[in-house]
RNA sequence: GCGGAAGUGGCUCAGUUGGUAGAGCAUCACCUUGCCAAGGUGAGGGUCGCGGGUUCGAGUCCCGUCUUCCGCUCCA
């Protein structure tokens, strides 16, 4: 597979229609989830909490494979990424700094009449504001805006804070502030110099990380496409100054490329640049890779310009010389930062809803999963076809042992051999090997493939090899 | 957050003008069968999102609240 320039990336203009069958609706999958185990409703025997979800028994081995699918390509197969794991809590200056206090908020304005309040930028008249606009103070009486409904009068905008906000120590003050991260990439800045220095970096490389963050955000929704508390899949890309252009422009298409080769549809996936009105305050270029979901296109991961917005900020802020020394051309300057921001969580989605097919089979319609062998949650089920005769379900248990030294396996004989396909088929597992009466003369079992629909007799002691060549060969 | 819709066993739903809950699938057990959702018998599982009210009596009516979905909006 050639790596895509950007050039060749389809854009916003190029919704091409899928001739792949997609997910019906967001609950058809939500009830899948559910039935088997993907993504429970949090708190759920309490009435739930409003955006967010649980990760159940297969949803966990989903999104831990997805996790392990982005490390290994953006940590383990390159000379210049390194990983950090960073705390949750940070110093309250960083969020000072980096402008999350500031401007990481949306602005809203009360009616004096009615008490009720609204975003500023969902009143009428306001449409034209740009971002900086919204955030003036004096905005509401320079338009004279009124509330649509009863003429009331409107405080200026305030902001609510898209951080949560909890106390360190055990005096609840002001003072011992501390917020959730709302993004990990702060923690790669923070750790810039201990990182470089530690690992003996020179530019241009990376600090990779994956972890929690949380915003309280205004209106969540859509499954777990957006939650209060979700994980991220970032990668911060220090740079000179004049290479930044140019690296963002490798970095779009790898990233774009990775969900295609682990199976996303092309015909579902985009890129999108943001306007200039729509950029973060950090951002000095934005571009989206998008995924068509059921209810929309939308983002699963942001390739970003950040220029030397933070760095030079934690500069400023902290004293520490944050710039970096060229021995080769002895310069000094501060890096530029090229980031990838992926959600760990609307990726392991992607996945589950990309691999979602419907088949219809005496008239009753069923579900298969067809996940890269990587992502799926089991690789292999190992089933007796008759579990009368203890020598099989005894050769199927061996078996089963030894290929979960290194694969994710499980056993089932609770049912008919064609219902047992069936479930592995429901929640993607991509083969199944079955044990048989033969199989005790000739010491070979069946191993059926998902997507081949193909059955081949392979030795027993050579089912594990099998297996692991099959999915060495699927790799990307 | 605003506007609209909806919340009944794990899932999908039925439940007539209010009379103390049913089905299919799923799950489990046993019998039968033995390579692609088999058949039979049986079992478990719901104070109908939660709280209050009206009523002799509420899944069915009223109020509140929580949650989900669709739209607006926004980010990963």
């Amino acid at each position: 597979m050639t790596t895509p320039t950007i050039d060749d990336l389809p854009d916003e203009s190029a919704r091409g229609d899928d001739v792949r069958p997609t997910v019906a609706n967001l609950e058809t999958i939500v009830s899948l989830a559910k039935r088997r185990g993907f993504v429970f409703p949090s708190s759920e025997i309490y009435g739930g909490i409003n955006a967010v979800w649980d990760y159940g028994p297969l949803g966990v081995e989903l999104k831990n494979n997805v996790k392990r699918a982005w490390w290994r390509s953006m940590v383990q197969l390159r000379d210049d990424v390194v990983g950090l794991d960073a705390g949750i809590l940070m110093h309250p200056q960083v969020w000072v700094t980096s402008g999350h206090v500031a401007s990481f908020s949306d602005p809203l304005v009360e009616c004096e009449t009615c008490h009720r309040r609204f975003r500023l930028d969902e009143l009428p008249g306001t449409e034209a504001l740009s971002q900086t606009e919204l955030r003036d103070p004096g905005i509401v009486e320079r338009l004279n805006l009124r509330h649509p409904d009863d003429q009331g009068r409107l405080s200026a905008p305030r902001r609510f804070n898209l951080m949560f906000r909890t106390h360190m120590g055990p005096v609840e003050d002001e003072g011992a502030v501390v917020y959730l991260r709302p993004e990990t990439a702060q923690g790669s800045y923070v750790n810039f110099r201990n990182v470089q220095q530690s690992a003996r970096r020179k530019i241009p490389f990376g600090i990779a990380q994956i972890g929690k963050s949380f915003r309280n955000e205004i209106s969540p929704g859509n499954f777990v496409f957006r939650m209060r508390e979700f994980e991220q899949m970032e990668m911060q890309y220090f740079v000179r100054p004049d290479a930044a252009a140019g690296q963002f422009e490798a970095w779009l298409p790898r990233r774009f490329d990775w969900y295609r080769s682990y199976g996303v549809a092309e015909s579902r996936l985009r890129t999108r640049e943001h306007r200039p009105d729509e950029l973060a305050h950090y951002a000095k270029k934005a571009v989206d890779v998008e995924y068509r979901f059921p209810f929309g296109w939308k983002e699963l991961e942001g390739v970003h310009n950040r220029g030397d917005f933070d760095l030079s900020n934690h500069q400023a802020a902290s004293g520490e010389n944050l710039e970096y020394f060229d021995p080769a051309t002895e310069e000094r300057y501060v890096p530029w930062i090229v980031e990838t921001a992926a959600g760990a969580d609307r990726a392991a989605f992607t996945f589950l809803i990309d691999a979602y097919r419907e088949e219809e089979v005496r008239g009753e319609k069923r579900v298969v999963l067809g996940f890269h062998p990587d992502l799926a949650p089991y690789k292999v089920a190992v089933l007796p076809l008759l579990k009368k005769r203890p020598e099989i379900v005894e050769t199927c248990q061996r078996l089963l042992a030894d290929l979960k030294r290194d694969l994710m396996a499980v056993y089932d004989d609770t049912a008919a051999i064609g219902k047992l396909y069936r479930r592995q088929d429901e929640i993607g597992t991509p083969w199944c090997v079955t044990v048989d009466v033969e199989s005790l003369e000739d010491g070979a079992v069946t191993v059926r493939d998902r997507d081949a629909m193909t059955q081949e007799r392979i030795p027993l002691e050579g089912v594990k090899r099998a297996i692991l060549d099959r999915m060495e060969a699927a790799r990307p």
